[in-house]
DNA sequence: AACTAAGTGAAGT
DNA sequence: ACTTCACTTAGTT
């Protein structure tokens, strides 16, 4: 058999997903953004939408989507997880980065990084 | 039609 | 003031 594709698991991405994971992309290191940030910039009025794109990231260590926390500034989920483990590996990442979390809330606000232009 | 890595508001403590 | 719960929203697959 010529190819050994796995149904839908690598399936390419579509526009959508590569708006989110450009935007994404932007964020620089040693800040983050809030999903609905995210969903404003790649003109998604829906936060769960851009959820979901990060979640099937198949960029994964390119794209910063460690970077993505919510709203509250509590650090989110990742890899579709909200296991302690999972966000802990996330919050690890963060820390190295400068991002400290404090009480399961972003400790310095000035982290949250503000997309520019447009 | 069903799902989602969210957001918001309300209520309780 | 902080935490927890339930409902809603908008968009994707």
């Amino acid at each position: 058999m010529p190819v050994t594709r796995k149904k839908e698991l690598r399936r390419v991405p579509t526009d959508f997903e590569f708006r989110v994971y450009g935007a994404a992309n932007l964020i620089p290191r040693g800040r983050v953004v809030t999903y609905k940030m995210l969903a404003e910039r790649v003109g998604c009025g829906s936060c769960r939408a851009v959820g979901q794109a990060l979640k099937r990231n198949p960029f994964s260590p390119g794209v910063p989507c460690h970077r993505v926390i919510a709203s509250d500034l509590s650090i989110g989920g990742f890899m579709g997880s909200y296991s302690s483990g999972v966000l802990e590996r996330k919050r690890k990442m963060l820390a190295r980065e400068g991002v400290v979390f404090s009480g399961g809330k972003l400790f310095q606000k000035k982290r949250i990084y503000k997309f520019s232009g447009r």
